[in-house]
DNA sequence: GTGAAACTGTGATTTAATTAACAATATTTC
DNA sequence: GAAATATTGTTAATTAAATCACAGTTTCAC
């Protein structure tokens, strides 16, 4: 099991790497990968070390086999089904930005409990009533959630996640869950980053 | 200067001990926090420590007192003005999702180059052209961006931004950026974290 | 083909972050 | 009011992450 800083970056540097394919580059090297994400080039090269890849040395990895080598190690081999829970703003921004961006990963339903919002279709994905969830997750083998519900339902659907037997949950409310240890949690705050961008921008000119 | 870690949480203590308030709760214990946020009590102590308030021993701390405390630490006396770069879907939900969320942060301005939205407003707030940025950053002393744009001009909006005067950056595109080091730079990558958790499921039944 | 230059892979070290351990202090119980 | 209990604040130890330092290759220049 990867450290998690690894993991982050190695999805990023497939990123940069499938750009790179795009543009026609064959190899790469260390430092050209951590100017890229500004970090350094023995960290670029631990990350690689750690999924026990090695270089023609002296050329640079090679692009289109470093990619494969990260692919074995983040993705499943079927892919994965994922599905967005709660259909604001927030969600409805997640969803079309997700689709069709990792064909490893694959939203397949939404769920909301305004009845306004059911049978509609975003982004080619449907939306179904919450109390559908656990037959839905079961039904489509949905092993992760992304949360976007209001702050004042997020405990409660979280169960209710865990009920339907999620694998992995990405929060995106500002509540922080509990959710049973064999579930994977990742939580995100987007006003923690803002604030926490104001408190150094504060602080820099002191 | 604060830890980046220290910094995360107290941002998220605070809000926790606004509910807390609210609920009519006037003290708390390091563990209750802790447990709140799952993380331990010895962080709590330490990270309360790192700003150098004590409680009243063995009553917990004083809820109001501590909220004030960590508003001295983050905020900053006038507040911050902000503004979103993109206005598209995640723009959008960003926008509306921040508005009179925290009180010492204003988003004062949107800025996309469409100019379908220009002069549109969103949840209170007016939408400017791209090529007014500087001018206005200046004029409303804006000094916090949220990078929302789409990936093919991230690079070169950040550029302008840097250009403008602006101190610190949350960037929400899938470009990782290099601003000058003065800006503060933040990035959040919702496809990594995602990605994360898919590789942490996968990991977890082995 | 020899010496210099450019990279990688990795053991050793350093730094940062977390956790353990415990003394000090206030509160409760009897 | 003495003993037991609960909680904080902080030093010390541990763990995790990043960086340094350098040996080992390959390539290039001449």
């Amino acid at each position: 099991m990867l450290p998690e800083r690894t993991v982050e970056r190695l999805s990023e540097y497939r990123r940069s790497l499938l750009q790179c394919l795009e543009e026609g580059k064959t190899h790469i090297y260390s430092h050209e990968l951590a100017e890229l994400h500004h970090n350094t080039a023995v960290q670029v090269r631990r990350d690689i070390m750690f999924i026990g890849y090695t270089s023609m040395q002296r050329k640079g990895y090679d692009v289109r086999e470093l990619i494969e080598v990260i692919g074995e190690i983040l993705d499943s081999e079927k892919g994965l089904n994922v599905a967005v829970v709660g259909v604001g703003n927030l969600g409805r921004a997640v969803t079309t930005y997700f689709v069709g961006k990792r064909s490893k990963l694959n939203i397949i339903a939404t769920f909301d409990v305004d009845t306004n919002k059911i049978e509609r279709v975003i982004s080619g994905v449907k939306c179904y009533p919450l109390n559908r969830l656990k037959e839905v997750v079961e039904s489509h083998n949905i092993s992760i959630a992304i949360m976007t519900v209001p702050a004042d339902s997020a405990t409660e659907v979280s169960e209710q996640l865990v009920e339907a037997g999620i694998k992995g949950v990405l929060n995106f409310t500002t509540v922080p869950l509990n959710v049973a240890p064999e579930v994977y949690l990742d939580e995100y705050d987007m006003i923690t980053s803002l604030e926490k961008v104001a408190y150094f921008v504060k602080t820099a000119n002191k």
